[in-house]
DNA sequence: GGCTTTGTTCAATTATTATTGAACAAAGCT
DNA sequence: AGCTTTGTTCAATAATAATTGAACAAAGCC
């Protein structure tokens, strides 16, 4: 509650063990938050929703040890978070003159970020499952002991995964397309 | 730390721990599997993709203990599991004469299936983002200590951010009238 | 070359989530 | 009524996932 903060100088020279946040304005922990949320629902962890809305809410890219020090956060997950949105296509280097550092800002278009989410986590999912449905097709068709009734219903219901998979690979370019007119 | 298991009497005489299967076909294995993954990819604990998978690929209505015997769960997750995927509106209780235990069979239509999925697990957290976003735009109205150049950075962020959840909200009724085709 | 800064990797630790199992409730049966 | 079957709840435990931090690599600078 106290102690505002002290650092006139450069960081944090007392041992309290959790400095709570560098300097992060209500707003923007707020906005964070929201990323946060949106991660878990997209199955990434929390550190991933605050890296990018951290980038996502800070008028200027930042370099990862800034990133890791207004989060929190160790270099590790920082890194790592970074790479994954990175892959995602989330967010982009930015050379700046003068510094080593790779810098980052957020890539805001809603088309390449679900793009780059069905891209690189989805569609993966989709051909493996195309993959274990070709094996189950094969089960069905190798296994001699099955009655003729037994055959009648796995058939059906092999019959109708392979059906809601096509549903779901005619799905995505719909999204796509519907998401593209952000 | 051993003292595998005393009970001599039926089954798994050795100290083999896991007893795979009362009597699953491989295929009936290999579809579950199938679903364990579904689930994951949507959340869901594993346990509930089994419960799902196993109804779905078997012939027959089933009760909670043959469920958990079957897939070697307890009681108490299938329960639970089995209340979730009836909320969701994915399994439902069927009477049997002459049995006082609840049978169920699969909902195997993906219209009804993902509809209860959006119903029962996004719309919610849509509902909640709103909110948030509501609060955001508060703090963003409220703070006073911002310069013209951040107002107009923040201003532009949580209007988009306003402009996502929108879009969101206009993609689900469009995704449920694309599957409402199977 | 040696020193420093920047960033990555991965085994160990910590936090989170799922599962178990025992206690309990409800309802049927005799 | 008691006894049995069926199902739920929830605190304790186990399993899984995320995070840390220290060791390492790469590259710039002096």
């Amino acid at each position: 509650m106290e102690s505002p903060d002290p650092t006139p100088a450069k960081a944090n020279a007392g041992g309290d063990p959790a400095p709570p946040a560098e300097s992060l304005l209500p707003l923007q922990a707020e906005a964070i938050e929201v990323f946060v949320r949106l991660a878990r629902l997209f199955g990434q962890p929390k550190s991933v929703g605050e890296i990018y809305g951290l980038i996502y809410i800070s008028p200027e890219p930042m370099p990862m040890d800034v990133i890791a020090s207004r989060l929190n956060l160790s270099k590790g997950s920082t890194s790592q978070g970074l790479r994954l949105l990175k892959g995602l296509g989330a967010v982009r280097p930015i050379y700046q003159v003068g510094d080593r550092r790779d810098f980052y800002t957020a890539e805001t278009s809603l088309k390449k970020l679900v793009g780059g989410y069905l891209d690189d986590a989805i569609i993966p999912l989709l051909n493996q499952g195309q993959d274990r449905l070709a094996h189950l097709q094969r089960l069905l068709e190798e296994d001699g002991g099955l009655t003729a009734e037994q055959r009648v219903f796995f058939d059906e219901r092999v019959n109708k995964l392979n059906k809601w998979h096509e549903r779901a690979h005619q799905l995505f370019p719909l999204i796509r397309k519907f998401l593209g007119t952000s």
